[in-house]
DNA sequence: AACCAAGTCAACCGCCCACCT
DNA sequence: CAGGTGGGCGGTTGACTTGGT
């Protein structure tokens, strides 16, 4: 995206202080990035507004931050949601709500930013498909006993699939064990650290998991998300390696999603189209199947 | 090729809270 | 205690991209 010295056209209200006139908004130039970076690097971050004018930046504080924050900083990682991580993300949702921060505080090098657009841009946009509210009782039991457990599936089935968890781990992590599943039990264990996700028997696994010619996992949520190679542009700026690592203090997650996803199996097992692995395919029998699984829960509600 | 709609995501805003004086 | 400042958070915007017609 070549939006240099583009300046935003956006609205801003009359309140803001007069000097603001002279501060530069929208996109940042890759100056101006290196300004940031080469500050930081000298003089550390914190107190943002004078680090903006000391740095010769024209810009707020609050824009510098965001912008250190969100892009610049070394360990963050943009793009490519994993996985293990979607399913994180639908978790922590579920117990947290919009606590964007809070969430993003156990995906190490997310931000709060990124995660919150992957709630809006991919959750919302199926809750708005099954015409339902995001913070319905409906679409939640349909993430926690649809979505959650057909994430897990996928992500056991990619392990075995790469012959290991390997590629279905971000390149950066130095945790692995963060990562493997015991898909050879009964009982299929998420060891996200020392917190557990604990779901539904595997089976006959039915939901093919995809992955592209990268081997990197493509989203069940959306369309392709992951579909591309790893981005991490601020890599330009710090060519070296990430360390870092999974970790969920010591909380226990736990999905009560067996003996409730029986009937939804059996219907994916039922659609032979699954087993294509065509993204496609697959991502249009989500709704179908969701469809069917907020009938279901109509109907049990009626009927109770 | 041109247009339009939908999706994506960087960047912004307003609000709030903690801290300092 | 009151006022000012810095910083964090969730919500929103809009430029850009992508896909469909």
């Amino acid at each position: 995206m070549d939006s240099n010295n583009k300046v935003s056209r956006m609205n801003y209200s009359d309140d803001q202080d007069e000097e603001l006139t002279d501060l530069r908004r929208g996109p940042w130039t890759v100056d101006e990035d290196f300004t940031l970076i080469n500050y930081i690097a000298h003089h550390g971050e914190g107190r943002w507004n004078s680090l903006a004018r000391s740095a010769g930046l024209k810009r707020t504080g609050k824009s510098c931050r965001l912008r250190w924050l969100n892009y610049l900083r070394p360990d963050v990682r943009r793009g490519n949601i994993t996985l293990e991580e979607q399913l994180l993300i639908l978790e922590l949702h579920a117990r947290w709500g919009n606590r964007w921060s809070k969430i993003a505080q156990h995906l190490p090098g997310r931000t709060d930013n990124e995660i919150k657009n992957y709630w809006r841009t991919r959750v919302q946009k199926h809750a708005k498909q099954l015409k339902c509210d995001v913070n319905s009782k409906q679409f939640k039991d349909t993430m926690r006993y649809l979505w959650m457990p057909r994430l897990v599936e996928r992500i056991q089935a990619a392990a075995a699939s790469s012959g290991g968890a390997t590629t279905a781990l971000p390149s950066s992590s130095t945790n692995t064990s963060a990562y493997l599943f015991n898909n050879q039990n009964s009982t299929t264990t998420v060891d996200m650290g020392s917190s557990t996700i604990n779901t539904l028997p595997p089976g006959n696994s039915s939901a093919a998991a995809s992955s592209d010619s990268f081997g990197t996992p493509v989203s069940d949520l959306t369309d392709c998300y992951n579909n591309y190679p790893v981005v991490n542009n601020n890599q330009d700026y710090y060519p070296g390696n990430q360390n870092m690592s999974y970790s969920y203090g010591d909380q226990s997650l736990t999905s009560p999603t067996a003996g409730y996803f029986s009937q939804g199996l059996d219907f994916m097992e039922q659609n032979s189209q699954w087993t294509d692995g065509a993204d496609h395919v697959l991502d249009s029998l989500w709704n179908v199947d969701d469809m069917w699984f907020l009938q279901q829960q109509q109907q049990f509600n009626s009927n109770a």
